[in-house]
RNA sequence: GGAGAGAUGUCUGAGUGGCUUAAGGAGCACGCUUGGAAAGCGUGUGUACUAUAAUGGUACCGAGGGUUCGAAUCCCUCUCUCUCCGCCA
């Protein structure tokens, strides 16, 4: 969400932010074309309304005091009939105009950080740098490899809750469990983060607090009959840990990780990825999450990459870091880099991990504060990115550790975690 | 699911229609006192919106409605928490 006082104060500046983000976001009948006015329109509703009331407090004060002295006062009170009719009147209607003003707010994307590259579309984003050595013979697809090793069973999902479901059997559901048991130990004890294990359900108000709501329901699942969502991401439930939480500026940093199971519908996917494991209505994944201060967004950003990048040069899976441009940016954040790992069967970079800032826009859509030095609350910074998602580390490794034999020999690191198994074979 | 009890500021806790601009206490901050500390004494201590040159104004006692000249207080609806019972991993 946008800052109210900016929103008067650094109009064009804002427009600017946000325009740059291309579409139709500034459009007229957009929410940021009408935003301004029903600003306007709603303080000065505000400002009447608010003098009337003060009228009726004072003459209130005044009928009490008369009657505490015995003294008539049946005169005050039939004057007060019509002031009272209208605060009421007066209330509603400012009242109606700050819901209409808050509801538009939270329809306004976030303004975009000055060094976010312009570009058209995603083959526009930057690539930072590039790790590793990529395979370039022949391999065939997760999904053959999957189903020759009888590890992935694409039949049985679709029969159990339809299509984008799968069924992990044996080494490989062996393999995603030690993956987020070796993602977690590896953020919780080498990169300084608290674990945390969260609901993976939340109610509108917490959805709305991380910007998936009101703009994005069509993406989520939501339970029938009650105000409550399963969560598309951890992002969801960690950040909101501390919604409408005043934190010390001492508490700050606090950088949290956290697995959770999350759940899309992928409405307006159709077609994309429908064969294998990239794309699937619900998927594990380990998340990291950091809550911090305006000035250190950058500096942490950067290190929260370095943590998600650890784990692909962990496992040996060749990736790429990315800088998304302004057209690729998604609606809550400010400045995000995509981690595309090497998938050889596709001869491309696939998004594995995406890693954001929202600046302050989450903070104050969900009440996230922190004293700064003169004691004042701030919105906080918000920070997450994926630490990796699972599901996808394991298409990564299905393929670039394929052996022509049709075995799957299992990345060092993982070899503990999965009882000291070295490859997967028939 | 049934029965009951609750929801007040950082915490505790009073407050059943009008000096409540939320008592008292604790905590915290500052000052006095002290060799230093504790105790004691004094002062201060929420959030948001809004106005002004400045003092201000309004809202907020779980949420939303209603009654009233006036609601933390009365009425209605909802949410959540706790206790007991039922069910259950």
């Amino acid at each position: 969400m946008i800052d109210r006082q900016a929103l008067r104060k650094e109009f064009d500046r804002l427009q600017a932010a946000i325009a740059r983000r291309g579409g139709d976001v500034i459009a007229p009948g957009s929410a940021w074309a009408r935003v301004a006015e029903l600003d306007v329109r709603q303080r000065e509703l505000k400002t009447e309304s608010e003098a009337q009331q003060a009228e009726r407090n004072r003459a209130s004060k005044a009928i009490g005091m008369k009657k505490s002295t015995g003294e008539d006062a049946t005169a005050e009170i039939a004057a007060m009939g019509e002031v009272s009719r209208r605060v009421k009147e007066l209330d509603t209607l400012a009242k109606d105009a700050e819901a209409e003003f808050a509801a538009a707010l939270l329809e306004i994307p976030n303004p975009l950080h000055d060094s976010v590259p312009d570009g058209e579309s995603e083959d526009d984003n930057v690539e930072l740098r590039r790790w590793g050595t990529r395979r370039t013979d022949d391999v065939p697809p997760h999904w053959d490899i999957g189903t020759d090793l009888g590890i992935l069973d694409f039949e049985a999902g679709a029969r159990l809750a339809g299509s984008r479901f799968t069924v992990i059997r044996g080494a490989a559901a062996r393999m995603e469990r030690a993956l987020m048991q070796f993602m977690l130990d590896l953020h919780a004890d080498k990169h300084g983060y608290e674990e945390v294990w969260v609901p993976a359900i939340a109610n509108s108000r917490t959805m709305t607090g991380t910007g998936q709501l009101p703009k994005f329901a069509d993406d989520l699942y939501k339970l029938e009959g009650e105000d409550a969502y399963l969560i598309p991401t951890a992002e969801v439930p960690v950040t909101n840990l501390y919604q409408d939480k005043i934190l010390d500026a001492s508490d700050l940093p606090i950088r949290h990780c956290a697995y959770t199971p999350c759940f899309r519908r992928e409405a307006g996917s159709a077609g994309r990825d429908e064969r294998g494991i990239i794309r699937q209505h619900q998927f594990d994944k380990v998340e990291l999450v950091h809550i911090t201060t305006p000035e250190r967004v950058l500096s942490d950003l950067n290190e929260l990459l370095g943590h998600a990048e650890a784990v692909l040069e962990a496992l040996e899976l060749p990736y790429r870091t990315m800088q998304l441009c302004t057209s690729d940016i998604g609606f809550s954040s400010q400045l995000t880099f995509d981690l595309e790992v090497w998938l050889p069967s596709q001869n491309c970079y696939r998004e594995i991990s995406s890693c954001s800032s929202f600046g302050q826009f989450q903070g104050r859509r969900a009440g996230i504060r922190y004293r700064d030095e003169g004691g004042k609350p701030q919105p906080a910074a918000t920070l997450n990115g994926s630490g990796l998602a699972i599901g996808r580390t394991l298409v990564a490794i299905l393929e670039n550790y394929w052996q022509a034999d049709g075995s799957v020999s299992i990345p060092k690191v993982l070899q503990p975690y999965m009882g000291g198994m070295q490859v997967i074979s028939k």
